[in-house]
DNA sequence: CTAGCTGATTTTATTAGCTG
DNA sequence: CAGCTAATAAAATCAGCTAG
């Protein structure tokens, strides 16, 4: 490659007469890249148009990647904060429910922990999901608690609990009105607690 | 952008009364 | 007693808005 032709009296002129520019920060950065350096040393010992618009092209990709990144840095800091604040939010929310510990022949575990996985795998390793409340549970009391209930009861409590859907939902697919669902939704969860409130005084 | 407020809407719970 | 309904009360959720 040849040597460049730089006329240095007219950067140093150039340099002199434009201390603004050439003390921006921007434009420091931009000329710390050799390859910005040359085309700019090119541009100003020889301004042909066709010099001019390089280094001016090559300016502007520079600043919008500056810019990029800065949005994306901002974008990214914003919205982990936010993220970290909902989360706590949430967290303070739920905590005093499924968080709270409970002392059982295990020792201290949390009512989270009696709730096995929604998706558990069988021996040869395949996904096996379950659609019965009682194949989720893994605590004796509210297993036998749950063997109790009507069929009626269990099928509603496994539709809700399980398949997730509301009252309303429920009687759609039972051909039931909400009310009716409620009901006994609300006579199966007061069964199952009728029947650990018994087993808890007879000292279990 | 989020939290918090408000009014509208939807969902859930309760009640009274009926049937098998 | 279990299970159902209609009417209605209560609670939860949503959408739109504002202040910080």
């Amino acid at each position: 490659m040849l040597k460049k032709e730089w006329d240095d009296g007219k950067v140093r002129k150039f340099e002199k007469e434009n201390p603004e520019l050439l003390g921006n920060n921007l434009v420091i950065s931009f000329l710390k890249i050799p390859t910005n350096k040359n085309i700019y040393m090119d541009t100003i010992s020889n301004p042909t148009p066709k010099n001019m618009k390089k280094l001016d092209v090559l300016f502007k990709k520079f600043y919008f990647r500056i810019r990029f990144i800065s949005h994306i840095s901002t974008t990214l800091k914003f919205n982990s904060i936010n993220y970290d604040k909902r989360l706590r939010l949430i967290q303070s929310r739920v905590s005093s429910t499924l968080d709270a510990t409970i002392n059982s022949s295990e020792g201290e575990e949390t009512f989270l922990d009696l709730l096995a996985d929604e998706q558990a795998y069988n021996f040869f390793g395949e996904i096996v999901i379950n659609d019965e409340l009682v194949e989720h549970v893994t605590c004796p009391i509210l297993y036998d608690a749950l063997n109790t209930l009507t069929k009626k009861q269990i099928e509603i409590i496994n539709l809700a609990y399980v398949n997730r859907l509301s009252d309303t939902e429920i009687g759609l697919r039972l051909n039931k009105t909400q009310q009716a669902i409620s009901k006994t939704h609300k006579k199966a969860l007061g069964n199952m607690l009728t029947y650990i409130e018994n087993y808890k005084n007879k000292g279990g």
